[in-house]
DNA sequence: GCCGAGGTTTACGTTAACGTAAAGTGCTTG
DNA sequence: CAAGCACTTTACGTTAACGTAAACCTCGGC
């Protein structure tokens, strides 16, 4: 684990609002990831960017998609999972019923997904609170002053 | 993700209190894995359970263990991040002040984890809203009626 | 006594998500 | 114009977390 503070990077700071594009180099270090991992993900169908020539162009919805996709991998989605909503998402105006139904379905799904993983972070939460008070007892015992956190 | 289910299954329902037993088999239905599973984890020192012979006897305090793991996996934390964390604290009585310490250290790396993964879920739920709302308007605007979910 | 159900070890296979290295293109800067 | 830097493609390598197959034991029942 241990990630890094990027955390949700990625903003543009009020400029020319919409022009501004990307070049790999640029979005890898906005989002701390490796132009290999951009490269990637457009591979999987994650992202689709311009070309000049035969260099990427990323505009900000490019910018977007990979903000999404990063946080949905924090989240433990696939990428295959990720595409899924995606791409769903962005053929949408023409999307037939069954595809939309198709969307909520998996959308449901997501939610439900979500609802366990905050279940869990409670536990979790709880369990981490139950080890530390245990780890700080031993430690005063032992004649160490534990770090007030 | 599509996670079955079993959510936190496990539940002793009121036997004997404290004598209870699993085989690999009884483990491995209850939390929806496979025994192959159970066994990785055991040989990734997640857990080490008693034989009879050569044949693996679960007590309680191995399901619980497993319980865990499987909450863990469910976060995202890898199995050498869950191992650290759960063999630590069985260690604990007899560990020393420089190994408590490092388990404080992880204990807020993993506190912060969290809170991240708290604010993209939030995060990520807005999208979904916003997704399944626009996917509920094209649907009605195709003169199909929406699930009311 | 044999059979099937469940357990075991050993070992090779698989998938996702990249890492890494090689070899080439193109700009701009001293 | 040579060097360097950022970009490109191609392709093989790597790691985690199991899956899968083969070959074996062992026990209760018929």
């Amino acid at each position: 684990m241990t990630q890094r503070t990027a955390s949700d990077a990625g903003q543009t700071g009020g400029l020319p609002r919409q022009r501004r594009t990307f070049s790999i180099g640029e979005l890898a270090k906005i989002f701390e990831v490796t132009p290999r991992t951009i490269r990637f993900y457009e591979q999987e169908g994650l992202l689709a960017p311009e070309r000049r020539g035969q260099t990427r162009i990323y505009c900000e919805k490019d910018r977007v998609r990979l903000k999404l996709t990063l946080r949905g991998k924090r989240l433990g989605f696939s990428l295959a999972e990720i595409r899924e909503v995606v791409m769903m998402y962005d053929a949408m105006p023409d999307g037939n019923a069954r595809q939309l139904q198709r969307l909520l379905e998996i959308l449901a799904d997501k939610r439900a997904n979500l609802e366990r993983q905050l279940e869990d972070i409670r536990l979790m939460h709880k369990e981490l609170d139950d080890v530390e008070s245990r780890a700080r007892e031993v430690l005063s015992g032992l004649g160490v002053e534990p770090p007030k956190h």
